[in-house]
DNA sequence: AATGAATGAGCTTTCATTCAT
DNA sequence: AATGAATGAAAGCTCATTCAT
C-alpha cells in the first residue's frame, strides 16, 4: 500500500506540471517555451521536469491528453445541466468561452503541432469526433423536441458548429472585440433557427 | 528608372524565396524550418537569403503580407467571375480551398505567430477585416436580389463564414476528409439559404 | 547566507574563467578569441561559459574589472611595503613589470575596446585616475622628505609617470628589450631627480 | 608610355583606398570594420577594393606603411621647420597632436595588432627606432646650444620622450582632458629642463 | 526524489572573398 | 577596370537533456 502514496504524490505533481505547461505553452507557445521557464515558474528543477515526463514533446502530449479530457468533462456537465441549453445560443457561446478560457491559444498551439506529430493528430481528430457526437445528440433532442426541422444534416451541422466556434476563436486570438465575435455567431444561429 | 535589370533579377529572386519559404514554413513550421533548409530548397547559399531579407523574422512577415495579397486578389477574381457566386455554396468551397491550397498550414503559423507579433497581429486582423466587407457587399447583392430575408445582420453572418471556413480548414488539418468538411459547410449554408 | 557552497564553487569557477580568458584575450585579442578557445582551454564546454557570463562582452568586462581590482591591490601593496620605494626608481619599474606581467597586451586591447565603450572607457578611466592620486601621494611624500622640490607640478608628474609606464609597455611589446626600457625609464626620472 | 598612366592611376584610387580604410580602422577597429564600409565610404564596390589589395590584412599592411611614411615627413618637416622647435615644449607638444590628428586610435590598433603580426611588428619598431633617432639628434643639438646638461642618457630620454608622447595618447582615448595632458607634458619636460 | 551544473548539437547571422558579366 | 550577387566558413549564443551528488 506504500506505493498507493507514492503514486499518487507523482499524479499530483504531475498535474502541477500539466498546469504549468498549459499556462507556459499557451502564452510561449510550443517552440518557444524553454523547459526551464516551467521549471522555475513551479520553483521547481529543470531536473525534476524529467522524472515525470521523457521529454519535451512527451509532456506537450500529456497536456494534450490532459486538455481534452477536461474539456470532454466540463462539455459533458454543460450538456447535462439543462437539456434546452442548446437552445439558448448566447448561454452556449459564453459556457464554452469560460471553459477554454486561457487555452485559446493552446488549441492552435496543437493543431499546428499536429500537422507534424500523427499521435497528437489523431489524439484530436478523435476528441473532435467526440464533440461533434455530443452535439449530434443535443441537436437530435431539439429536433425531437420541435425546435428544429426534421431534414436537416444534422452531423454536418454539429461539424460545423465546432469550425463555426474555433474560427470565431481565431478571430479572438487576432483582436475581434468578443461582442463582434459573439453577434457573429447568435448572427448564424438564430438564422438557422428562425428559419423555421 | 535605372537599375531596372537589377530590380527586377532582385525582385524575382525575392518572390522565388518567398515561394520556397511559404512551402517550408507549411510544412514544418516556423521555428522549425531552418534558414539552412529553405536555402537548399532552390539551391542557393544560406547568406544569400540575408541578401534579400534581413532575418526569419522578416522573411516571415514578407510572406505573410505576400499571401494577404494574393488571396486579396483571387478572392476579388472570385466574386467578380460570377456575380451570382455565393449563391452556388459548393462552387465557393470548391474555390476557397484551390486558392488556399497548399497555404492551410501557413495560414495557421501565422495565427500562432501573430499571438506574439503586434505589427503580424494587426495585418492579420486588417486582411479578415477587408474579407468580412467584401463578404458583406456579396450577401448585400444577394439580399438585393431577393436570394435572402432583408433583415439579417449581415456583418455577423459574413463575421460567421469566415470563422466557418477557417473552422473547417482546421478540420482538414486534422484529416477529416473533405467530402466531410464540404457537407458541413453546405449544410450550415443550406440551413441558413432554405430558411428563406 | 545559505547557499555557501554553491556561492562558492560559483566564484571560484568564475574565477578560473577569467583566468583563461585573460591569457585568451591576451594572446589573441578580443575579436579573434573564440568563445570556444577559452571553454577548451579550460577543458569546459561552450555552454558551461554562459552559465558564468552572459555574453563574450560580458566576459570581458568582468575581466576588466578583475583587473583593475588586481592591479589596485598590488600597487597599494607596493606602496605600503617600503614608503621610500619611489626613490628607487628601478626598484619601481621591476615591480610594476612584475605587477603586470603577462597583462600587457590585455591593457591595449582594453583600450582599443574602450573606444567602443564607453562603461569601459569609464572603467579605465577612474581606474588611471586612482592610480595618479596614489602616486600624487607619494610625490608628496618625497617632497615632504627633501628629496624632491617644492615647487613641482605634482598632479602633472604623476600623470606623466603613468603615461611615460604605459608608453614604455608599448615599446616592450613592439620588441624593444627590457634592458632599453628600463634605461629610458631610468633616464627620464634620475634627470628629474638630479635636476635638485 | 602607356603603362604609366595606369600606374599613376592605380597609386591614386590606392591612396584614396588607404585614406578612407584610415578613417575607418580609426574609428571602428581593424576586426569590427567592413571591406563593405570602406567600400561604400568610397562609393566602390567591395570588389573594387580586391583589385587593389589582395586581402583585409594586406590593405591594413598598407595603411601602416602610408601611415608610417606619412609621420616621418610631417616630423621631419617640424624639425626642420624651426631648429629650436624642440625648446619650445608647448609648440612640439601642440605640432604632435595635430600631426597624428585623427590616427590615435590607429596606432594602438596597429599595436595590438602587431602582438600577432611579425611583419607590422618589425615595422613598428623600425619606425620608433628612426623617431628615436631623429629626437637624440634634436637633442644633442640642444645640448651642443648648452640648452641641457652633458652628461645626459640622451638615447634613454629620447625613448622616453616617444614612450611619454604614446602614453599622454592613451589618456586622452581614455578621455582625459587635452589640457591635462598638455600639463603632464610640460610638468615632466619643464622639470628635466629647469633642472639644469 | 530532487537538484542544477554541465553538455554539445544546432541555430541564426555575419562578412571576407570570389567571379561571371 | 569595375561590379555586386553569391558563397560558405565561422562565430556567438541557446536549450533540451543528462547525471553525479
Amino acid at each position: 500500500m506504500c506505493p498507493k502514496v507514492t503514486s499518487m504524490h507523482k499524479t499530483e505533481v504531475k498535474e502541477r506540471i500539466i498546469n504549468a505547461a498549459i499556462e507556459s505553452f499557451s502564452q510561449t507557445g510550443f517552440d518557444r517555451t524553454k523547459m526551464d521557464d516551467i521549471a522555475k515558474s513551479l520553483d521547481l528543477s529543470k531536473g525534476t521536469l524529467y522524472l515525470y515526463f521523457e521529454s519535451k514533446e512527451d509532456l506537450f502530449m500529456a497536456i494534450c491528453e490532459y486538455h481534452h479530457k477536461q474539456s470532454m468533462v466540463t462539455m459533458a456537465t454543460m450538456f447535462n445541466e439543462k437539456e434546452s441549453i442548446l437552445a439558448d445560443a448566447e448561454a452556449i457561446y459564453d459556457n464554452l468561452r469560460r471553459i477554454m478560457r486561457g487555452t485559446e491559444k493552446l488549441m492552435f498551439e496543437m493543431l499546428v503541432e499536429s500537422a507534424r506529430n500523427p499521435r497528437l493528430r489523431k489524439a484530436m481528430y478523435d476528441h473532435r469526433l467526440k464533440i461533434c457526437s455530443a452535439i449530434v445528440e443535443q441537436i437530435n433532442m431539439l429536433v425531437e423536441k420541435g425546435f428544429l426541422r426534421k431534414d436537416l444534416d444534422v452531423e454536418g451541422l454539429a461539424s460545423a458548429f465546432v469550425a463555426l466556434y474555433d474560427g470565431l476563436t481565431a478571430s479572438k486570438m487576432l483582436g475581434f472585440d468578443e461582442p463582434a465575435n459573439k453577434k457573429a455567431w447568435l448572427a448564424m444561429i438564430r438564422t438557422l433557427v428562425s428559419g423555421d
